[in-house]
DNA sequence: TTGTACGCGTTATCAG
DNA sequence: CTGATAACGCGTACAA
């Protein structure tokens, strides 16, 4: 059944009934009106793959996003669906698969959907500037940093100020007294976001005169680096083995820092009495945690706002944009706060 | 750039062109591998919409997801997802979107892709019988139950068993001193998944010779009908303020208890001590919380295993399945452990 | 083993 | 306002 089936039944052109049904100026409304109820009578539906080959416009954005799972990118796609859907674009969600190349995928939904802009959510692009100019539309990372835009291309990205942000953390766990802090970090790989977040770290500690110790530092397994609570669980019973004695933790994730919480108290520590434990990110659920977490909020909603706005602007004028970093805000709750030490 | 121009560049027939990417048989071995290098070196991006266009069927399935940020789902889609490839199938995610006509979307997507079948996660299909005459090919309906099969097609679910779960659950309450039992219910329009859960609920209250009172019983507004904490939170305020003296909360999902137990807290209630609260789903965060919570846990792993089950074998014999209903199962932790009423 | 030609279902272009 | 007809990019039967 096509397009075609419904010509011959209306006794009409195949292409009134493709005016028709793309509500073409140029029709007769009477015409339309007949093909259209003959449409919704027979069970005729229009086939996307024919249309997106002749189309040449579509007005559609997707967001390719890794770890679809992440309560953070959940909420940041919602936000991204929304703003993109505001401004009357189709808007499709492709999940990176491991081990299937990224930017070939990329560059094949840019051809089949006839897309006008990417926004990529989640993972790195660090050293994949040649391939990245396989990207032909205008394409923002979002959460993530570009350190340059590939030659010919339309690029931006908008992230939180990891660095700044974790310094902040940390500086304050330094500032209420804890002079042993653990972090669990990122995987040693990792040169974006968690990386930043380590830096963070060691600066904090560094303006403060403590020294780096190596057995406060665990690293998230490279087989697994989803920022999870199950990690930061295991990491930090990994911790509590070595006995290195520590009165905070610091955890790059929210979620880690729940797992983390699970661990000690299962070892008999009291949080955040025995142990200060901040997280990261600013998940709604870690504030109805007990005891609330203390985290530094990414701007989601600015984040996913600033992608959009930027994407649309390199869209309209085809000029690169420069990319946007983002305060995070240090919000103090009870997982960290202890009247003395 | 086609393969038209790799044909050209190469002096070969876009024939062979098209032989040496799909790894067809007939082909020379160095001519292959010849025409292969210039692929790699142009940037040539194969186009899926004309491949889509020509091919009859393409071994691909697709999930059409609802509430896609929900935990619940996110963690079923995974395991659909590694399935389903397991299988050496394409997997497309779908967002349904309100307001779209899911089912008008699902049919698209079976012609755009050359669907071999679906899976459609949350949302209910209960009068919707005629208008699902349109999927022709196999699908299954996954976390809810389908009452009947559209004629001449081929359809299955697979379902916890949440009349069930919900009863013993509450009358796990019941047996462990409780008589005012309040309830954080879905939304009144809800005919499935709540529905049961309610009724699960209302039988257990029957079978303690417990008098069911609307004062316990609270809706999820019809606007808003995600289970999420910020609802859960928001719904037991308002119960509170009725004043009508519980000792023991059932939330339908997990999330909604987590909601419940902040605002309790901010009412000075101690959990379990003042109040037991019990969720729904056996999310992995409800045992990281504290205190843990009291859940049925949906068999997740099995009810996106089983799907893919049935819809293969859909597929393979063109015969109906039997659809399924899987138990959940009570994991008492220590938000309604109490030593005395 | 290779190339030519056709058609998948649409939309766009053009002449009526 | 309407209807032929030519693409869109690719896979494949068929001929070579």
């Amino acid at each position: 059944m096509t397009i075609k089936d419904i010509a011959k039944k209306c006794g009409v052109g195949i292409s009134t009934v493709s005016r028709a049904l793309n509500d073409h100026p140029d029709i007769n409304p009477e015409t339309k009106e007949r093909i259209l109820k003959t449409v919704a009578e027979s069970d005729f539906v229009p086939n996307n793959s024919a249309r997106n080959l002749k189309r040449t416009d579509a007005q559609a954005i997707a967001v390719m996003v890794k770890e679809i799972d992440d309560p953070f990118f959940a909420t940041m796609m919602q936000v991204l669906e929304r703003e993109i859907r505001k401004r009357h674009y189709a808007f499709f969600i492709r999940h990176m698969t491991r081990g299937r190349d990224e930017l070939e995928e990329a560059a094949e939904l840019i051809a089949e959907k006839r897309l006008r802009g990417l926004i990529f959510l989640g993972g790195s692009f660090e050293n994949k500037m040649d391939r990245l100019k396989k990207i032909k539309v205008p394409f923002v990372v979002c959460t993530a940093s570009l350190t340059a835009v590939p030659e010919g291309r339309l690029a931006s990205w908008v992230a939180t100020d990891d660095y700044h942000a974790s310094r902040e953390i940390v500086n304050y766990l330094c500032e209420t007294g804890n002079r042993n802090i653990a972090i669990l970090a990122s995987d040693k790989n990792d040169s974006n976001v968690g990386y930043l977040r380590m830096k963070g770290y060691e600066k904090a500690l560094a303006e403060h005169q403590i020294p780096l110790r190596d057995e406060l530092i665990c690293y998230l397994d490279e087989t697994d680096t989803a920022y999870s609570m199950e990690n930061g669980y295991r990491m930090m019973q990994k911790l509590l083995k070595r006995k290195c004695g520590f009165t905070a933790v610091f955890a790059i994730s929210d979620l880690m820092a729940v797992g983390a919480i699970r661990a000690l108290r299962e070892a008999g520590k009291r949080i955040p009495q025995d142990v200060a434990v901040a997280g990261f990110d600013g998940l709604a659920f870690a504030e109805y945690f007990e005891p609330p977490i203390t985290t530094m909020v990414q701007p989601v909603e600015e984040i996913a706002k600033e992608s959009v706005v930027i994407l649309f602007q390199m869209i309209e004028t085809q000029k690169s944009c420069e990319g946007r970093i983002l305060p995070a805000k240090l919000v103090v709750r009870k997982s960290t706060e202890r009247g003395h030490i």
